[in-house]
DNA sequence: TTGATAGTTTGAATACTATCAAACTATCAA
DNA sequence: TTGATAGTTTGATAGTATTCAAACTATCAA
């Protein structure tokens, strides 16, 4: 449920809605109108987006508002951190 | 050849194996000792991490030594800072 | 209520990925 | 050469992901 986070970040429709949410929260519908795809589609990314701790969701009247859940990105960064060690804690032979 | 990164980082075992090489470059068969899997499914990893950049390998007699390419990290982290805007410039409405 | 709008869920098709076993290539050592 | 070791590539299979169309749920407005 949090490890998840790279392959969600694997497919491009889903960083492009990060993108897109970066700039503000919004509703289902306006994301799904810059793709070409459906919307029961773009709902399956949503999930994935959401299970993995990406973004959240909040229903606003008939309107589900995703917004970008920032925490996570730094958790995240400190994962790929972890992955390439960059603190260099290299010992020398 | 340099988008699929995230790609490359959503499986586990290809994460494990960037995690080995952060000690020290190791030969393929080094690597394989601590998988349950056979050389051949390996060498299907390295591959993918190769084209995405985040190995390099080199020839030393028998081995084929792989080992981290750190300049790589510095654009998937860039990456990540993209998809997230953590630069903050949201412009306030 | 009913109808309209917004979105999710389901079931099926297709495409992609991971894995294995086996065949293959490359280097070293005799 | 030949044999042994190290690793890659290939072909097949099983599992997973993406996608669509269609059925479903929820909210609002009359």
């Amino acid at each position: 449920m949090s490890q998840d986070v790279f392959k969600a970040l694997s497919d491009p429709t889903r960083r492009e809605i990060l993108r897109m949410l970066r700039k503000r929260p919004m509703p289902a519908g306006e994301l799904s109108e810059v793709f070409a795809m459906t919307k029961g589609s773009l709902s399956h990314h949503f999930n994935i987006l959401k299970n993995a701790g990406l973004v959240r969701c909040e229903r606003r009247g008939q309107f589900q508002v995703y917004s970008l859940n920032t925490s996570v990105f730094e958790e995240t960064l400190a994962m790929l951190v972890d992955l390439f060690g960059s603190e260099r804690k290299r010992k020398r032979s």
